[in-house]
DNA sequence: GCATAGTATGTGGTCAGACCACATAGATCA
DNA sequence: TGATCTATGTGGTCTGACCACATACTATGC
């Protein structure tokens, strides 16, 4: 099970082994491409594979050039992977949308509560900043729904979890795209603000005197009446997910906009590649 | 946002496209890493980066040589990726094992509430083999501990909920050596395991009549039961996550076992390579 | 004619070497 | 002293070449 014979396997396995045994932590750097390579005789396309994997999984930062800023630096924000990860299987349909929206209940009714019981402890202001802001008239749609994003994050993250922070950081993400389209089903977006917001001052107040029971209940609503009101999780729903508040099935999408991958590309016509930067 | 410039970029991009599109769908097969390569116009290393990306994301499957088995074919497994993610993010601390228990409590209790509300229609059978499977007298730790985790995980699939499934898998798999680890801190695993067996029993049994409130209970108390007796998440916790049950925290582990990464290689002794399969 | 062995083809997996763009550090020059 | 210019080293990319593997085709023997 240590090297898989794969190549890049190895450099993976031989860093997640320096992550466990402390010896890379955090803000170290990683030897430079060409030497991890030779350390590991492996080619250096194979290290860079590896490499790729890390920084999609959040766990590598890459920068170009020299001086303290440059090579590959351990962090650990595993948001963005998450993120990624959720998006393409939600792509994929691996993850059908009313599974995210299930999940996000039960993940967001627990925050909540959790941060009820802790009302005194809790650090709200982000959360409280944020619900300002998007008490601002001129938001657009867009602007309104990523601030609504960050408000549930803020709460994610006042529950102190780093794991439920990325999942739920993730979890939106992947639907962006689907609860930004959904606003277009609404019947009057300027009213569905004022609700919104005040339905996150309601989930605000409940937390803060404590009533967790209260604050799971508002939580649960205000997550499915966006979704019910939209009439989301239509697309990609073709599964036998037991629905959240009786979802309808559409058909699917059209083809795509550009022409997609062939299976069987006819010839090899090597196109003008995109501007090459190089000899 | 779109192509962000870098080559693996854009054929992640591209086959996330054809995927939200329809163009792609499980069970397809993608052209060959030449040929894809030639159609998006950029290097075949590229190309492999990003399909090394969707592979361990849990989106693509290669096979080497010739036939309708070879090439990279889409799927959508989400546990593997979500395990590789959480392992990682674990062994840089990024998720500390403290987080990952109380996520746990979370997920599985909403996971056996739900269950016992659908109490007739939830399929139980693969949980209830595994249960039986336990019973065994001459599993070692290791093995019962496997068929402990198919057993948690079986519930979630239970509720038809892929998310919440693949993150268990993910949250299990990512602590699978703390948990092994454990064992030896039991102060008799004989028993532990009669008592283990007999809460798993009495999940089922809360689910079977269909009492939500106890089949959340009794996951909450088997899940903070077991890591307050083996005194696990003690190690890589040195955040600030309020406690589940007052963890301890102790100093780190000892240095590597292997030679770890240097990070500035003194020289450059490119060592033997590792049998090189090539010219 | 038919079964078998041998070969051609195409796949992912890997490596080596070569550039580029970029960013710093040090040397050079005004 | 100050600014500029030149190594030097980094990741990012491409190209071309092999290998191991698995199939499909073809020639060979009966």
């Amino acid at each position: 099970m240590t090297a898989d014979q794969r190549a890049w396997r190895i450099v993976l396995e031989t860093i997640e082994r320096d992550l466990l045994s402390g010896a890379l932590k955090p803000g170290d750097r990683l030897p430079g491409e060409r030497a991890l390579a030779a350390e590991l005789g492996v080619g250096r396309s194979s290290v860079r594979e590896a490499l790729r994997v890390l920084e999609v999984l959040g766990l590598v930062r890459t920068n170009t050039g020299s001086g303290p800023l440059a090579g590959a630096m351990i962090v650990a924000t595993p948001a963005g992977g998450m993120s990624q990860l959720m998006r393409l299987q939600v792509a994929a349909t691996g993850f059908p949308v009313a599974a995210i929206v299930r999940t996000r209940l039960v993940l967001e009714t627990a925050v909540v509560a959790e941060l009820a019981l802790a009302a005194k402890s809790a650090p709200l202001d982000e959360a409280q900043q944020l619900l300002d802001a998007m008490g601002s008239p001129a938001l657009t749609p867009a602007e309104f729904l990523a601030l609504d994003a960050a408000f549930h994050v803020a709460l994610a993250e006042a529950s102190a979890n780093q794991v439920i922070t990325a999942m739920m950081a993730g979890l939106r993400n992947s639907i962006e795209g689907y609860v930004l389209a959904g606003v277009a089903r609404l019947p009057d977006w300027a009213s569905s603000v004022d609700r919104l917001r005040a339905e996150h001052s309601g989930i605000l107040a409940a937390i803060r005197v404590g009533d967790a029971d209260l604050a799971r209940t508002r939580m649960h609503d205000h997550i499915a009446g966006y979704y019910a009101e939209t009439k989301l999780t239509d697309d990609h729903v073709d599964r036998d997910d037991d629905d959240l508040t009786a979802f309808a099935r559409h058909p699917r999408r059209m083809p795509a906009q550009k022409t997609p991958l062939q299976q069987t590309p006819p010839q090899k016509t090597p196109d003008q590649k995109r501007e090459p930067h190089h000899g």
